[in-house]
DNA sequence: CGGCATCCTTGGAGATACTG
DNA sequence: CAGTATCTCCAAGGATGCCG
């Protein structure tokens, strides 16, 4: 095995996601994408690739944190990475096809803070 | 390209503020509504006012766990509060106005769910 | 520059028991 | 029935250091 951060988990609280999500798959999607971090990185990259230390600086998230979401999300389909190794190594970060159909999750919470926030 | 990948970013201060701009929307929202049970609950109460007990077993939150939650978006103005003092005590929740707001959120994470879980 | 590994703190939340 | 009071546990996440 390689390591077991934080991220290591047995699921079982899938047995309580599973009962919620038989209501209704709001609570399944805010599972899966619904995280502070992963709803911060994600938007973050709407506007387009961002390197690993630019989505740090932009999130405000811990290299650690930042590392731990980025391989959470990737892993999950909803981003990609592309590294360049070249002088300095460049990673970049985009949202894939699956991370874009977020968009409209992102802009119904965008419009309700804009009017409800503050 | 030997050297230097694009370092966009030249001074940091006012970059961080105007990312942290862009972001406040979306992630003030989920930092104001985007926790686990508050969604739950929230999104429980679509359907119209329902009890303490019932709100306890649709949703699967400890009494304590609930009680809490119910207060936060009670004070939050997401929902009211009405109280029968009659025999057994009854206590009923529902979505205010302010509550219903979030249901263009509900729908498009609902909406997300349906085609991308599992 | 990117990004693991390690230590440590916190609060979110379950279980349980009790009260009006 | 509707909560409140404790106690406890664990995962999330910040800080920091190191390494390719």
């Amino acid at each position: 095995m390689t390591t077991q951060p934080p991220t290591a988990d047995t699921d079982e609280d899938t047995e309580v996601e599973r009962l919620n999500a038989d209501v209704c798959n709001v609570v399944g999607s805010v599972e899966k994408i619904g995280s502070k971090w992963k709803l911060i990185v994600l938007n973050d990259l709407r506007d387009g690739e961002k390197r690993f230390n630019e989505l740090k600086r932009s999130t405000g998230a811990s290299s650690y944190t930042l590392s731990r979401v980025l391989d959470d999300l990737e892993e999950e389909g909803f981003l990609e990475n592309r590294k360049e190794f070249e002088s300095p190594v460049a990673s970049y970060y985009a949202l894939t096809e699956k991370g874009s159909t977020l968009c409209p999750v992102f802009d119904a919470l965008d419009e309700w803070g804009e009017n409800w926030l503050e």
